[in-house]
Order: structure tokens, then C-alpha cells, then sequence
DNA sequence: CTGAAAGCGCTAACAA
DNA sequence: TTGTTAGCGCTTTCAG
């Protein structure tokens, strides 16, 4: 691998001033400048980051943890902050916990020891503890999404979860629904988000007169597979439910195919609400009434403040971001509402 | 930050002792092992992998490039590579060439400038100069699922595109389907092996004396857009296709969505076929038919290849993938082969 | 406009 | 068993 040295010796100068021509850097002489040039090229010169990054004391990287990039919701957020982060100049590296703490415990570590310039957090295999020790040592890291009981959160970007689960119960009560069920993700060491999405729900429906039975409750751990399962478990039932709400796109689509299975349609013979709008809600059959997450806007909010705290800002944490539905054509009066089925 | 001459100094001994014990390296009294482990928890010390990196030659890092982590068959093989890597000893950094040439260009400079001991690089958005670049300065990379007319691949991992090709048409010929389309990705830009999966289609089309025609060849980008919009065209013809081959799973899923819209029932009035097997597959509604790549064998393969290039073995390399075809329900004989439907 | 020199944090001979 | 020393590749004062 050759050096900035090679480099220096190559074009009869010294490391420093390859060192400036390479980095814009002082003021050297239209001669030299090209004849250094030319030699790194001719040499194959590639910078070392390492050393770069080492004297410089700083990495221009941040790191992205999230539990799990197959969920197109986090594929959705990674490609967000990549981009975001690459405009602003900054590289993103991304990293999955694979929901396990132990080993989102272990990324935070190596990404420290890689001496990124800061971090984004999304809950689901990161501890709170974990996150704190990195603050302690003087590491940014940005919460997003993050809901933790009680606990105060290091400062980051949150969403008004219970607010979505609201949203969703007064969609299916308004459509007509009365036999409502929910598919929810309430793993003991999962983020506390989805017991908001849950509560929401089931304390509007509570307020409208028309409980949740526990018998139209399941429980998913977000995936495709958990909800097809749950679902599978909720429709079988002798009684079943006209609606269906799982409290993310993943596990909805999921139960849309339990219900294919079970030669039920959706929406006519059963509604089904998603949550987080990931890219593929509107092109599954049919297309899944969801409850946006403004990615976009999310992710921007967080780089300000991680790029923020970064250069040292200590900037206030913005307001809950507000969720809205996203009303497709999943959802529909119950059958019983709307007379025969037709094809 | 705390470094090992903090942690040397507190602990009264020199910097090489504290890093013998913390590398487990060297013997080192018991009594001293464990005042410097003291000592560095105390003072929080977390090792610079940047220093350690520069210093020992190598990151244990390995990257990966692919064109979009949102395309779950990437966000697959991000996994299994993550995951395979780091039970080896790697890690990984995962970067996106949003089928952009010039940004794969830098990245690939930039993992170079990390100094990763190797990558793997699947195409699309990636030239082939580009790689021989990084190989001629010595950087091991392997090419998975390359294809590239004429010019000779490095060393890789391949997969028989035209078989898999081959096996859609002879199961869509198999249950009597005789009006075909597909919906092709066939970008300039793009890799080979979509062109491969359509030759290998029509080749055996042809063979059994039912061509492809013309108007029902359409074209997409590997996304649910564009295989939704291709499938919509294809379907609003005065006579439309009984079977659909999309070259790969999201462009399969987007024509699904498009037969929906459409009133039209899959399989019974539309036969779809997909590629690559994605985890969403066999929950779409219906579950899809599609052609299966053995990612972990891939993933297996080509990781075998990288680390025993990177400790100066010279494998060669493996023989070409099979691909396998994978029945689910959205297939089915044409609905004229089958009488009136049933819901 | 360019060179000399110190230092970023860590590892690995080699001595002691 | 531990200390000394040089060096990894680069940046950045400070001189010249």
C-alpha cells in the first residue's frame, strides 16, 4: 500500500506538502501541487483513513444501530440517514442487534472503539444502561423512537405512539366495526412503543362502549411470521373478529395472509390496519391502510441533533412527532354493514 | 477519551504491560493483570480500534457492497454475510450504491480507505474497472452473482440465471399456459443476469414452439413501482397474458398488486412468477411462486473465498449456483383449462 | 511556498 | 515478568 511517503519521495518533496496539495490545505505552487498529483495517481495512492482519522481525532462516520435491517421499516430509516448523512458529509455505519442485548450491547462498544463521530439509537436489543455509558464518555448518541417507562431518555426524536393506536381504533370504529381484535408486539425486553400503540387502541375503544375482548388479543414479535400465526390463531376462533389491527406493517401483512389462507378477504370479510406505512403497505393485495411515520422527517429531526451535539450544540429536543393514518383499501364497513359481498 | 497510557500510568506500570493484558497476549503477573484491568474499568477505557487498526495492519472488517438495502433479497444477504462474518471473527460494513455508479466508485474507495481486509460486491451500480482497481492494489474482492458479457469475472460466486430462466418457463408450460409475458429488468447500467433470467424464459418458450411476443414483454427496474406499472400495461391489452414472469420478487409482488387493482383474481385469471425467494414470498397474498437462491450457500461460499484470500490462500473458485423452483399458489392451470372459477 | 518534527493510540520486537 | 523503543500513516504547528 503506498503512502503519502512514496508519494512525497516520488515527486521530490515532503510528506507535508503532499499532506496540503491532497487536502486543499495552505499554499503550495501550481508546479508542485501537479507534480504531486500526478505522482499519487501514478502510484495508486489511497488515503489511509485510519491514520486520518486517528491524528484528526474525528471520523466524519456515524453509526446507525436498529434491531433489524430485513424489516423494511429500518431498511426505510438506514437508507434515510445514509443519504441524509452522506449530503451532510458524514458515513453512516449501519449495524443490527438482532434484538439481542448482548450483542447491541457489543456494537455500541466496537463503534465506539471505531470512534465514530456520533450515534443514532433505535430501541429493540439496546439497553438504556448501555446507551447511558456511551454518554458518559462524551459519545452523542440520538434516541429515536425510543419509549421507556418511567426512565427519563437521553435526548433524541419520539413519535406519539399512543396518538397512532388512537387513530387506528376511531378508523375501524367509525368504519362500523364492533368485533375488533389486535395483534401486538409486547416482548418483556422489546421497546415499550408498541404497548403505547396498544393502549391507545384499546382505550378508545374502551371510550367508545365497545371494549377489547381478551379473546382478540395475540401477541407477534413483528414479524411476518408471528403475525401470520396470531392472526391464523384470531380468525379460527368460533366468533371471529371483522377488524384486525397489528401494531406493525410487517405483522399485518402477515395477517393478511392468514386470512388468503383461510379463504377470507380482506377487507370484506375482515378489515386489517398496519402501523409504520413501510414502502411495501401500498402494494400488498390490497393495499394496507397503515399509520404513517414521517421517515423523512424523523430522520432530519435526529441528524440535526446528533450533527448538532457533534459540533458541540447542545440543542432542546424536538416535539413528538404526530403519526396519521394512512387509509387504503384494507379496511372497510363490516359485511354485515353493507349487504351481499360482491367479487 | 482515556488511553492505555492513562490506564498504564494509574495502574503503575507502561503502556505495552497494559496492552499485553488486555490482549491477553505476553505473561504477565496475575497481580498486575488484574490492578490494570482495575484500572481501565475504573477510567472507562475503551481500546482506539483506529490506532490498533493502523498498527497491526488490519481492521478484521470486511465490507459489502450491494445496490439497495430496501430490496429485501439485499437486506437477506446483508444479514447472512453480518452474521456468518462476524461469528468468523469480521465485521461488516454494508454499503449502498443506489445502482449509482459513481457513488459505487466511492465507496469502494472508501472501504479501500478504511482499509476493510476484503470485500464482496454484488452488481449493480458497480463497474468492473472499478473492482480490478481495487484488486490490482492488492484488496481481495469477491464478485457474487456477476455476469458480465465476455470481459472475465474475478473471482466469485456465481449463480445459472438462464437455468432458473429455464425452470419458470417449463412450470408455467407445464400447467398449460400458452400466452406468456414477463417483465424484464434490463437497464444498461444494470448487471447481466436479469438479461440471463429472460433468455433463459424465452429460450425455452421457443423450444416448445410457443414464443414470446413481443407485446408482452415489458420492462421495470427491480422495483414494486415498476413491476406494478409493467404489469398494468401488460394487463390492459385487448388480450391479456394467463401467466406473468417478473425477473425478480418485488416487480412479481407489484404485479399482484396491479392484477388487484385490476379485479383480476391471482392464480386463477393471472399466473405470477417471481425470483429470488424472498422473505416475503410465501406470505404475499397468495404465497408466490418463485425461483429460489440459496443465499446461505451463497453467503458460505463466497465468505469461504474472501477470508482465505485474505489470509493469502488462492481457492478457486466454486461452480455456478443451481437455482430451484419454489410452487406456491400463484400458480395454477389457466382458467380455460380449468372451468368456470370457484371464489 | 516548503520542510522538520511532534504527536494521535496502539503493538511488537528486543532488552533487561 | 516488565520496560524501552520504533513504527503504523497522516496532520499540523512552527521555522525557514
Amino acid at each position: 500500500m503506498t503512502t503519502i511517503y512514496d508519494v512525497a519521495k516520488a515527486a521530490g518533496v515532503t510528506a507535508a506538502t503532499v499532506s496540503y496539495v491532497l487536502s486543499g490545505r495552505g499554499s503550495i505552487s501550481q508546479a508542485t501541487r501537479e507534480k504531486v498529483l500526478k505522482c499519487a495517481h501514478e502510484l495508486g495512492y489511497r488515503p489511509n483513513l485510519l491514520a486520518r482519522s486517528l491524528t484528526k481525532q474525528q471520523t466524519r462516520t456515524i453509526g446507525l444501530v436498529i434491531p433489524h435491517i430485513i424489516n423494511p421499516f429500518y431498511a426505510g430509516i438506514a437508507e434515510t440517514v445514509e443519504r441524509n448523512a452522506y449530503t451532510r458529509g458524514f458515513r453512516t455505519v449501519i449495524t443490527n442487534t438482532y434484538e439481542d442485548e448482548r450483542l447491541g450491547q457489543e456494537l455500541l462498544e466496537d463503534l465506539a472503539a471505531r470512534r465514530v463521530d456520533g450515534i443514532i439509537a433505535l430501541p429493540g436489543g439496546l439497553s438504556l444502561a448501555a446507551i447511558q455509558s456511551m454518554l458518559k464518555s462524551g459519545l452523542p448518541v440520538i434516541c429515536c423512537l425510543w419509549e421507556e417507562e418511567g426512565q427519563n431518555i437521553p435526548s433524541g426524536v419520539g413519535l406519539d405512539f399512543k396518538r397512532g393506536g388512537q387513530l387506528v381504533a376511531r378508523h375501524l370504529l367509525e368504519l362500523g366495526h364492533r368485533r375488533l381484535s389486535i395483534i401486538v408486539d409486547t416482548r418483556p425486553d422489546g421497546s415499550l412503543d408498541h404497548h403505547l400503540r396498544f393502549s391507545g387502541f384499546t382505550e378508545t375503544l374502551q371510550d367508545a362502549g365497545c371494549p377489547l375482548e381478551p379473546q382478540f388479543i395475540a401477541h407477534g414479535d413483528s414479524s411476518l411470521e408471528s403475525g401470520e400465526a396470531a392472526a391464523h390463531q384470531l380468525l379460527t376462533q368460533p366468533e371471529r373478529p371483522t377488524a384486525l389491527f397489528a401494531t406493525n406493517d410487517l405483522m399485518a401483512m402477515g395477517a393478511i395472509s392468514a386470512a388468503w389462507k383461510l379463504g377470507l378477504r380482506v377487507p370484506h370479510d375482515l378489515s386489517v390496519v398496519g402501523f409504520d406505512n413501510i414502502a411495501l403497505s401500498p402494494f400488498m393485495a390490497p393495499p394496507l391502510t397503515t399509520v404513517n411515520v414521517d421517515r423523512d422527517r424523523l430522520v432530519t429531526l435526529a441528524l440535526n441533533l446528533l450533527l448538532g451535539r457533534i459540533e458541540g450544540k447542545q440543542l432542546e429536543t424536538p416535539p413528538l412527532l404526530l403519526p396519521e393514518m394512512v387509509i387504503r383499501s384494507s379496511t372497510a364497513a363490516p359485511a354485515s354493514e353493507r349487504g351481499p359481498a360482491s367479487p
